[in-house]
DNA sequence: AATAGAAACGGACCACGGTCCGGTTATGGC
DNA sequence: GCCATAACCGGACCGTGGTCCGTTTCTATT
């Protein structure tokens, strides 16, 4: 049961035409965002692309943020069921050490991959958090099951910490850092974080 | 010799009314963030506040977060002064490891108190950059002195990241936690770092 | 099937960040 | 001290995110 970040979803009885429109938004704005960038894509530009007025992209998304967000869900979500029950080394069924390492490069390259998007979403709605605290429950418990100890919860925040995107990103566009260099020390710092004395 | 964070500062031949004006602005932004909060500070305020248009506040600072950066930049000035030749444990003077544990505590306790205005700061012009390389380069130098073995450049992101602004954030408002434990975290991290098998 | 009322709709409207360009003012050479 | 020139100034203007509220559409009830 993945913890997914329910923005906009049914309430107790959503009317059918209130689903129909936030399909098609979040449909629209997919659209665009694949064809013109995030950066591009205007709440006009995906109201009118939706066919509706402007005014309903924001009661259903709050904000563009809202909107970025509900968008970046998707693929979180199918990268958490991964995480939990694809196959290894990232899923389980291999040693912690194995998947909390190929935890991290997956976690990695995903956020490299969208992070322009995850930047829109900001701290939008529930995003940030929701995933955040899947992320960290995760190494939580692999670090648990490594027999680590000390304050596992802030250990795990301190694992994950290297691995946002602004870190990254300083990393990869400004330093010319190469992923392998990365992936690496982070490997290197898992290291010596479970094995300290 | 700081690291300092030069956005709009004395180019070789800066006309006297531009750098009264430059001047103004700057103090017409700290009055208004003291009096108002930083979200709450307009552009348009601002150049009416330095007695000023609109056009001179952008062409000086180039955005909004321009001159938040511009702001922020005094602070960090002072405290990189502070860091580099002030009192120890902070300063120099005090065991490598007491100067590194204080300089996590400082920062940290820095990036909660200036997060607004880091965050309206944002990746402006050269802010980030500098602030991080200025930090990293110090947790290098320390890292060094304590003969730490491995990719020392990118333990000191490793470091650093869990000192980053959002990261405190979720913590502290979110998850509760008290600063201490924080502290006592990050304590841990760097001792499991720094005495590595 | 008709009706009442709530929920959703949509586009005119607003606010604020950011741009542009005609007018003004400082500065260096004479 | 005066002039030519470059730099600077300022406020009208624009675009986009976000709000508001009169109108429309759905659904539960009878």
């Amino acid at each position: 049961m993945p913890i997914s970040l329910q923005l906009a979803d049914e309430t107790p009885h959503e009317r059918a035409d209130a689903a129909r429109n936030r399909e098609a938004i979040l449909a629209a704005a997919d659209r665009l965002i694949d064809r013109l960038g995030i950066d591009q894509v205007h709440m006009d530009a995906v109201a009118a692309e939706a066919g509706v007025g402007k005014g309903t992209v924001f009661r259903r998304f709050e904000s563009r943020e809202g909107l970025m967000a509900a968008v970046l869900n998707r693929s979180e979500t199918s990268w958490q069921a991964a995480v939990l029950s694809g196959p290894p080394p990232l899923g389980p069924g291999a040693p912690p050490m194995d998947r909390l390492l190929a935890f991290g490069h997956s976690r990695m390259r995903l956020n490299l991959k969208h992070a322009e998007l995850i930047a829109a979403a900001g701290r939008a709605g529930a995003r940030s958090y929701a995933a955040v605290s899947f992320a960290a429950m995760h190494v939580r418990v692999l670090l648990w099951e490594l027999q680590v100890t000390g304050d596992v919860p802030m250990l795990a925040i301190a694992l994950l910490a290297p691995l946002e995107v602004p870190i990254l990103q300083q990393q990869v566009e400004h330093d010319q850092v190469p992923l392998e260099r990365i992936e690496a020390a982070w490997d290197d710092l898992v290291r010596r974080v479970v094995e300290a004395p």
